[in-house]
RNA sequence: GCGGGCGUGGUGAAAUUGGUAGACGCGCGGGAUUCAAAAUCCCGUUCCGCAAGGAGUGUGGGUUCGAUUCCCACCGCCCGCACCA
């Protein structure tokens, strides 16, 4: 190797090889030396890295080193997310097997980390498509199942007739199937789901312990789960019937002046039976934007439906309305209305002329004070509301509910936003549901000697729907039980289980179960865990519910999975675009030279718009292959392009100039180490302060994953190691850059060490 | 609409508990080296001003000896969402 120049093409493959060959970064369950556990959400392969990974990765990875180099036994494992839709959409548009698919994507992105010198942990390496990783989730579902946390229930899905398949929310688009343009309808099928509410209350309780959390995400899944309070009771309708109503505000019961119910309210259909005005209105609330912005500010419609609900305290008939603002699957799907002190109430009440009466005052005295406008939602005392006069609102609140509950027309309830998890997904490419449908014997667990129930390798993807439904043999077996005819489960699990339990078989993995508790324990809870924020509620709540889950029946004993959690931002890039008639077409930053002030096509040298700074995505074309970029810098110098300049929790804007600037800093340190000098003598006595500053702030924004100060830290002390005269305290400067330039450019500091 | 976050040079950003605003990087300007270039090195770079000096952390107030930091109001941007009774 030259001297005078770093060479990253010669350098990077050298210690990655050496440190593989010298299994480096393996790590030993057994080990005596503290444990820490450092994970970055593991990638889903969808065909090559980009550079989100990258800085993902980088992030996590100098972390582990640095612990590493703190005397920690270090777990820092990878492996991939493999069942998924994208797959199946491979193998359906090209032919190809989704398991070819995935498995060639694996062997591409894992070349592709590798030339990144991560210091990972390969040998535990798996993929969740595995059939041996699919088996033991397989196993566990089984005992969940035998735990009575999995049940089956006919539930209403989104179904695309002519792709055949159940549709997430967000691949129904105006109200047609993303891929087949159909419109999609809704349909009653029987799904298995987990029972996540029964952990309600504790992954609520769960979030107050996460100090090491963004307070954001604590925030999201706390209104994720939405607990409420309150109290649940029945109006008697004039026809007779009883109408179960919920409301977190009993104590402004003596406010209500009328009754909604939904618009797919079961009372919404009787009346829509035999009136068709009714019936209409039903249709019309049912189209219109589904957004929260145009929800709110959608206006509140109703429709009276003649029918009347008797007070329990005052007995005056309250008009009953169907309207457009009450949701179904909230509560029961019928309220008090209460316009005084509920907003949307208000709104209703104002528009169709029925009374405002206020309940809540700041003194008795205010009791006739008119409402500027608005409900009053606040605190103060209860006023025209008989027995309740002069009560805060939480006595009574208490009060109300404990006249309902001795009355027996009511009880104090407390209520979810979350909802049990379906888990059934009618696909192939994902782990299938180990269930055996047996006329006889009803649904019964395969066997756990049975396990893995593999997938066939012989499906069929050029007609639509689920091909292990319609797959000529595999679904036919025979029952455990009793030995008869059965037909296997034909439906797999949602990704996100796969997901939920990964990161304690990366801590364990013996052959026989899917982890050993003790071993787990060695390593459980994950010290650092680093990922998107786009996970910040669904994976993360499914991962802390398995967890818990798995404790409850014995199998583990923590209850939280990730001790600290750390969501990077995103890497954006300019967008380059050019009008085509009504077309707007894009250019990836390759096809544009950016040298001068504008920015023009290189192929035919005209200008192109520069855009908005915006994330890397491909339908913009402003992205930047992290494979090129690391054949023309070397795997340190977008290391630490990813580290610096931006705090790792905001956008970082890519750059050209940024990476070059990065380049330089390489060959810059390189050269200093080079001036390492054995025989220089005597103290500087200025630069040795100034080296154990930075060693001091360097340690401390790592542990506070401040990057970009560390980096800066670096750079200050290499321009004062630069303008010394050598010495001794030289000596020791330049060697402690190189320590701790190692976690961030690990290459550039073994070649300086060798 | 509700909830959360953020506003600092041309630019990405720093700034222990309130104490020299702009560290460090990018860019830009000037110079050295070179036949020339690349690479490298040195100097400068918040704004106004020749200078002395003055202004300055979204805007307007306030607290304080002292405010990027604390309080109030407003403006702008970003993210999340569920009309949740």
């Amino acid at each position: 190797m030259n001297m005078q120049r770093f060479d990253p093409s010669v350098a990077d493959g050298r210690w990655q090889r050496a440190w593989d060959e010298a299994r480096c970064f393996e790590a030993d369950s057994a080990s005596a030396r503290p444990k820490t556990y450092v994970l970055e959400m593991f990638p889903y392969p969808s065909g090559r890295i980009h550079i989100g990974h990258v800085r993902n990765y980088t992030m996590g990875d100098v972390l582990a080193r640095y612990r590493k180099m703190q005397g920690f036994e270090v777990l820092h494992p990878m492996g991939w997310d493999a069942f998924g839709m994208p797959a199946e959409n491979a193998a359906m548009e090209k032919g190809v097997h989704p398991a070819g698919w995935t498995y060639q994507n694996i062997a591409t992105m894992k070349g592709q980390l590798k030339q990144l010198g991560f210091a990972l942990d390969w040998s535990r390496e798996f993929a969740t498509c595995d059939p041996e990783y699919y088996g033991h989730e397989q196993a566990l579902f089984i005992d969940l199942y035998e735990a009575d946390l999995v049940y089956r229930w006919t539930s209403e899905v989104n179904w695309d007739p002519v792709d055949m398949t159940v549709l997430a929310n967000e691949q129904v688009i105006d109200g047609r199937g993303w891929r087949s343009g159909a419109e999609v309808e809704k349909r009653k099928l029987d799904q298995w789901f987990l029972k996540i509410t029964q952990f309600a209350e504790e992954l609520l309780a769960g979030v107050q312990g996460l100090e090491n959390w963004p307070a954001k995400v604590r925030l999201m899944q706390e209104n994720w789960i939405g607990k409420s309070q309150g109290l649940e009771f029945s109006f008697t309708l004039s026809n007779g019937d009883r109408l179960p109503v919920y409301t977190t505000r009993p104590d402004t019961i003596f406010g209500a002046s009328f009754v909604a119910v939904a618009a797919d309210h079961p009372l919404a259909q009787a009346v829509a039976m035999n009136n068709c005005e009714a019936a209409s209105f039903i249709a019309q609330c049912k189209k219109g934007g589904t957004t929260a912005a145009e929800l709110e500010t959608a206006e509140k419609l109703g429709f009276d439906t003649g029918i009347s609900a008797r007070h329990p305290f005052t007995g005056a008939n309250l008009p009953v309305f169907i309207a457009n603002f009450v949701l179904m699957d909230y509560g029961t799907g019928a309220i008090m209305a209460v316009p005084g002190h509920d907003q949307r109430d208000f709104d209703f009440a104002s528009k169709y002329g029925l009374p405002i009466p206020r309940v809540v005052a700041a003194s008795l005295e205010e009791a006739a004070k008119p409402f500027d406008g608005e409900a009053e939602a606040g605190e103060g005392v209860l006023v025209n509301s008989g027995f309740l006069d002069a009560m805060s609102v939480e006595e009574a609140k208490r009060e109300v509910i404990s006249r309902a509950e001795a009355g027996g027309w009511g009880k104090g309830t407390t209520v979810w936003r979350l909802r049990d998890w379906g888990v059934s997904r009618q696909r192939y490419w994902g782990t299938p549901i180990p269930f055996i449908h047996c006329p006889t014997c009803g649904v019964v667990p395969v066997p756990r000697d049975h396990l893995p129930v593999k997938l066939p390798d012989d499906v069929d993807f050029s007609t639509p729907g689920n091909p292990l439904l319609r797959h000529p043999t595999w679904k036919h077996t025979h029952c455990p039980k009793c030995g008869g005819a059965a037909e296997r489960e034909t439906d797999t699990l949602d990704t996100f289980v796969n997901s939920s339990w990964y990161f304690l078989r990366f801590a364990s993995q013996p052959k026989d179960k899917p982890f050993d508790a003790a071993e787990v324990a060695q390593w459980m809870p994950v010290d650092q865990y680093i990922g998107g924020i786009e996970h910040a509620i669904l994976h993360l709540l499914y991962a802390r519910f398995w967890t818990r889950a798995l404790a409850h029946v014995g199998k583990l004993e923590v209850q939280e999975p990730f001790a600290s959690l750390f969501t990077q931002g995103m890497v954006t890039h300019e967008v380059y675009s050019r009008r085509d008639g009504a077309r707007e077409v894009y250019f990836t930053p390759a096809e544009v030279d950016r040298s001068g002030q504008a920015a023009v096509l290189k192929a035919d040298g005209q200008p192109v718009a520069i855009g908005k700074v915006v994330k890397m995505s491909k339908s913009k074309k402003n992205v930047v292959d992290p494979e090129d970029i690391i054949r023309e810098y070397g795997a340190d110098a977008v290391r630490w392009f990813m580290l610096s300049d931006s705090p790792p929790e905001r956008d970082l804007p890519w750059s050209e100039s940024g990476i070059e600037g990065c380049w330089r800093f390489v060959q810059r340190l390189w050269r200093l180490f080079g001036q390492y000098d054995a025989a220089a003598q005597g103290e500087d006595e200025g630069l040795a302060r100034k080296t154990h500053q930075t060693i001091a702030a360097v340690a401390a924004d790592i542990e506070a994953l401040a990057f970009n100060k560390a980096v800066a830290r670096i750079y200050e002390l290499t321009s004062a190691a630069e303008k010394s005269a050598p010495s001794a305290s030289r000596n020791h400067a330049i060697r402690a850059l190189l320590l701790m330039a190692s976690p961030m450019m690990p290459h550039l500091a073994e070649q300086g060490w060798a």
